[in-house]
DNA sequence: TCGAATTTGTGCGTATGTATC
DNA sequence: GGATACATACGCACAAATTCG
């Protein structure tokens, strides 16, 4: 009888191939806990922890007072990360967004601050005099069709833009049509990009801020841009890896 | 006295914030079931669900029998993915293994078998003729200093490379070399790649085979590596989000 | 070598609060 | 309001693995 297999898992699997043949397809309510421990047998402890796995798992979605579903999975959807920058004039997200059908819009926060030492050193800055503020900061939420879907943190050295038409990126002539045009507009065309992608499990505040159950899994990206003398920008980004795929492409050979 | 936020997670906080803090470092035995319950006053199940959480945290990692410890972070290692492929010759794996003073091999079992449909449009392959056999898979598991890193599963079409020097990967004079030397031999020179990255939690056995506790974040990335006429090869690969950081970088207005 | 103590994993039973329908 | 469902919390028992005298 007892397969050397816990309890919990061997159901846990059952439900995981009916889930995943499309026997339960997404928005299909699981069995109750009560119905669970009745339909195998089991107690309130194994019905528990089959809930908890599956909703780990990111197969399964609770909702107190009503019950359990098969959680509903958006479209993969990709974000173009290497030869648009090229192409595309304007804020590259929203050119993306409406390509894809979807409507796009941000919300941001600006505010100028002394860089701490690991962006000082991404941004290849020197050490500030005293209390010197040396950076713009600009938090971004950007939705797709009215869903948050990627969080940024920007980062720009004042000393380049400080007096000019672009200091603030959501102000002015260029508002809103990303840091690229804005850094050509006073001189400084950004030749080289560099991008970090990493991934890991999202704090509760940052899956509440993008409408994502605790505990998704996040694509990171660290992006730094530069021009032909100096670091003029960089960002942490933060995307669902359930809403997207990176797509990042090149010619071999060309350089580097 | 009841703060709205639940038992576990107050305690569930205080460990996070010790283990990040470094007051409780890497390797650190955290209190035991019975200890949580005498120190907190709570009961079994709270102590459970706090080891529970700081596991799937990634924070700990239980030993039974044993403990439940401050899980040992390896430090991470950037995988760069872009411009080596120009400049390297050779298998890039092991090249930047050893850039990094790490210890590089690997395991592989290939055979020739049918594409199923999804290969067939990576591969952009013909409908197979009957039973026809039309690619070569080989499956890899990459080891640094002789810890499971990577696997990965490649996709070659046999009509390329049929009757060649090279159609075993490892085998032959251009054994263990990588893909885009051994197409240049047989006259397919690489010129365009696509990566696709992606991260989801692996499977058990994803986990197992790369000595990742269960549960563990992945980044996944879907190559292909295209001639100037054809696609030559496509592959699926997977590494710990824990063990590497992907590094994309690349040139504004540089092709694509 | 053996055995006792400890620790985690699994499993059972019960109770209360709160959200949904 | 009442029934249902999930979240939280308490208590207990046993098996398997580890540790250590």
């Amino acid at each position: 009888m007892d397969q050397d297999r816990p309890l919990w898992l061997r159901i846990v699997e059952q439900f995981r191939q009916k889930i995943r043949s499309g026997e339960l397809p997404p928005g299909a309510r699981l069995p109750s806990r009560p119905e669970i421990m009745r339909d195998f047998g089991v107690s309130d402890a194994v019905a528990k922890q089959v809930a908890r796995v599956l909703i780990s798992e990111g197969l399964a979605v609770a909702k107190p007072g009503s019950g359990t579903y098969v959680r509903e999975r958006p479209q993969l959807r990709r974000l173009i990360r290497a030869w648009y920058r090229a192409t595309r004039a304007g804020s590259p997200f929203a050119a993306e967004m409406e390509s894809q059908g979807r409507r796009a819009a941000w919300d941001y926060d600006s505010r100028t601050e002394q860089a701490s030492e690991h962006i000082r050193e991404r941004l290849r800055l020197d050490e500030p005099a005293g209390d010197e503020i040396d950076v713009l900061r600009t938090e971004y939420v950007f939705y797709a069709d009215g869903e948050p879907v990627m969080l940024s943190t920007s980062y720009e050295p004042l000393d380049l833009t400080r007096g000019t038409a672009v200091v603030m990126p959501e102000e002015g002539p260029h508002a809103g049509r990303g840091v690229a045009e804005r850094m050509l507009a006073i001189g400084h065309p950004i030749v080289d990009w560099i991008e970090t992608v990493g991934a890991r499990l999202g704090s509760a505040e940052e899956c509440a801020r993008l409408h994502q159950p605790p505990g998704s899994v996040l694509l990171t990206i660290e992006r730094i841009y530069e021009s032909q003398t100096r670091v003029v920008e960089t960002a942490d980004l933060v995307v669902p890896a359930d809403l997207f795929l990176l797509v990042y492409s090149g010619r071999m050979g060309a350089e580097g």
